[in-house]
RNA sequence: UGGGGUGUCGUCAAGUGGUAAGACACGGGCCUUUGGAGCCCGCAUUCGGAGGUUCGAAUCCUCCCACCCCAGCCA
């Protein structure tokens, strides 16, 4: 049975496949391609592309490459091959030995250029830019033809050899496709084959000064490879009839092209340029900058491959343009951590409580279990004394409607250790600040249980204040403050809109001591907060930093702002 | 007002002539030594609109409307 049917898959693309399988259009052989320009970094919209990919591949037992499109000398750098490479790696995917450039193929190309001329589909122009552009024509009005169009066979090849030989200025000179200057597709108006560009590239060097155009270099690669799916975004979708135009004329192996809808993620930007510029103009500390939508981000934000992954699946793949709930992402990595995570205890904004009845000098390890979702993941001991830090948001004064935790008079359950009894609330006289609460504890209650089966509602997470070590951590929040930041409807930069508080970095929070041999991409779930991991960059044992990955369900936070705004009208939209 | 696409729940998304899957979100309940997780229930008489064909239409036909992409020697 072929694998593919055994899955649920039901995208328009699986399906064409299918089809093209059955009816023997391919040979039974399905080969796609990751095909990436390395002049940025690859972002959560591309992993939706290597998912699918790569994963159709798989599906269908057949394979996937990844081939850099480096037609482009002036945007592209090895820097971003790098990056790419490990990021389609770490993401869990392998193309094995197929690793391919289409820079490999230049030579190639510059034969099939030849190959046109010589069958008088391709010509040399001596076209300024800007009369290409007047001679092209508009939307609703035809082209001209240039004057160029009607040199000879010999002429063009001589010219086009002395393009490639280095005798004409950038801009001088292009090779154009002769095609059809009264097309209502623009893109078959004698579009240009190869530009003059004196520029070096990062993997041809010198060797040429004409590189080809990604329209003339696109559909021949993946000729080239054998590739039967060239899997691509909507906006080529009108470039189609020209890659068809090209395999036809040359006589080559003939991809089917498939397009989908790129990926839209509220709360974020999703365009290379525009990440650039946040980049460039200092807004994010980097293309790896925890906020970014990017998987160098994401990875360093805590997010793992199997969470993209998953996402990737239940997003889905359609042609219809639509923007996915970043709450959708969240769920994702919420999902797969929970099943992974190890539990521990930090507190991100201490206040030290006493326990009046412990003994002054006692130390208890008390054993806490690493993931009540797997037991194998066995337990851990934690030190208990008479000083510890609890979360200030886990103290109230004059406690809410509902509020279970600790307030005064009131007793609460600390995690794995003891039910206490808030007896005294000590405060700075003069700003009135809470610093300190005086307890009590039962020592009956060992482990957080009790023979009498009192009711404690409440459960706070704790650490002993002599044994906890300090930490850094941020808190992260959308990038954006609009769920669609690109919407310029009202005039308004992209960058009007982002969150000025998308990064809270707390100094002074205190993690159990087991967090200190911590390394990067391991995640944590700190009890009751979220899940966390230790920044790869500027953690040091010494001085522990921490990301949030993303906070874990709140519903209490949820049910108190609907207490704070009881009554509203409709659902609730805001019209931002 | 040229060409190419797309319109199904708040957000994604199945469905391809037989009477609207699923997921997230949302609402309610159970359970709970994380107000986490888990479990249960609810959530489009309706598929951009209007006509038509048919016993029967989200699916076929006609017209209309809305939105996206294309005038780089970018990809």
């Amino acid at each position: 049975m072929n694998p593919a049917d055994a899955l649920p898959s039901q995208d328009f693309i699986r399906t064409i496949i299918r089809e093209d399988l059955k009816e023997n259009r391919i040979k039974g052989r399905v080969h796609t391609r990751f095909p990436p320009e390395p002049n940025g970094y690859l972002h959560i919209g591309h992993a939706k592309s290597i998912c699918l990919n790569f994963g159709i591949a798989a599906e269908f037992g057949g394979l996937c490459n990844l081939r850099f499109d480096d037609t482009n000398p002036i945007k592209e750098e090895e820097e971003f091959v790098e990056s790419i490479k490990e990021d389609v790696r770490w993401l869990g995917f392998d193309w094995e030995d197929r690793l391919y450039y289409a820079s490999d193929y230049f030579d190639r190309l510059y034969e099939y250029a030849l190959k046109l001329i010589r069958k008088g589909k391709a010509y040399v122009d001596d076209l300024t830019p800007d009369q290409i552009r007047e001679y092209r024509g508009t939307l609703t009005e035809p082209g001209r033809e240039s004057p160029c169009r009607s040199r000879s066979v010999e002429e063009n090849l001589d010219l086009f050899e002395r393009m490639r030989s280095g005798e004409f200025e950038d801009g001088t000179r292009v090779l154009r496709a002769k095609i059809d200057m009264s097309s209502p597709n623009l893109n078959m108006r004698d579009p240009v084959m190869y530009r003059v560009l004196h520029a070096h590239h990062h993997r041809t060097g010198a060797r040429w000064c004409i590189y080809p155009m990604y329209d003339f270099t696109h559909g021949q690669s993946d000729s080239i490879e054998g590739i039967t799916h060239s899997l691509c975004t909507l906006e080529f979708e009108d470039h189609r009839p020209l890659y068809d135009w090209f395999i036809k004329e040359l006589e080559i192996f003939a991809p089917r092209q498939i397009e989908f809808a790129r990926l839209n993620l509220s709360y974020t930007v999703m365009s290379k340029r525009k990440l650039m510029e946040l980049v460039e103009g200092g807004h994010v500390t980097g293309w790896d900058d925890p906020r970014m939508p990017t998987i160098s981000g994401m990875r360093r934000r805590g997010y793992t491959p199997e969470s993209i992954r998953n996402f990737c699946e239940r997003i889905g793949v359609a042609k219809r343009e639509s923007t996915v709930d970043m709450g959708l992402l969240e769920y994702s990595v919420r999902e797969d951590l929970n099943k992974r995570a190890r539990r521990v205890m930090a507190v991100l904004r201490p206040l030290r409580v006493i326990i009046d009845n412990y003994p002054e000098d006692r130390v208890e390890y008390l054993e806490a279990e690493n993931n009540p979702e797997d037991p194998g993941m066995g337990s851990r001991t934690l030190p208990f004394s008479r000083e510890l830090f609890i979360e200030r948001d886990d103290f109230r004064e004059d406690p809410p409607r509902k509020f279970f935790r600790l307030a005064p008079g009131r007793e609460v359950r600390l995690k794995h250790a003891y039910y206490i009894r808030c007896e005294q609330v000590v405060k700075d006289e003069q700003t009135g600040e809470v610093t300190e609460l005086h307890c009590t504890y039962d020592p009956e209650t060992r482990g957080g249980w009790s023979e009498d089966g009192r009711k404690v509602r409440g459960t706070l997470h704790w650490v002993s204040a002599p044994h906890s070590i300090g930490a850094q951590v941020r808190l992260y929040d959308h990038l954006f403050l609009r769920p669609d930041p690109e919407g310029d409807r009202d005039g308004s930069d992209f960058k009007d809109h982002l969150n000025p508080r998308s990064l809270e970095t707390l100094t002074t929070c205190r993690v159990e001591p087991g967090l200190r041999e911590a390394r990067p991409e391991v995640s944590f779930q700190f009890l009751r907060l979220g899940y966390f991991c230790v920044d790869s960059v500027d953690s040091s044992p010494q001085k522990p930093v921490f990301n949030r990955t993303v906070t874990l369900r709140d519903t209490w936070a949820k049910l108190e702002k609907k207490q704070k705004r009881p009554q509203q009208k409709g659902k609730g939209k805001k019209a931002v």
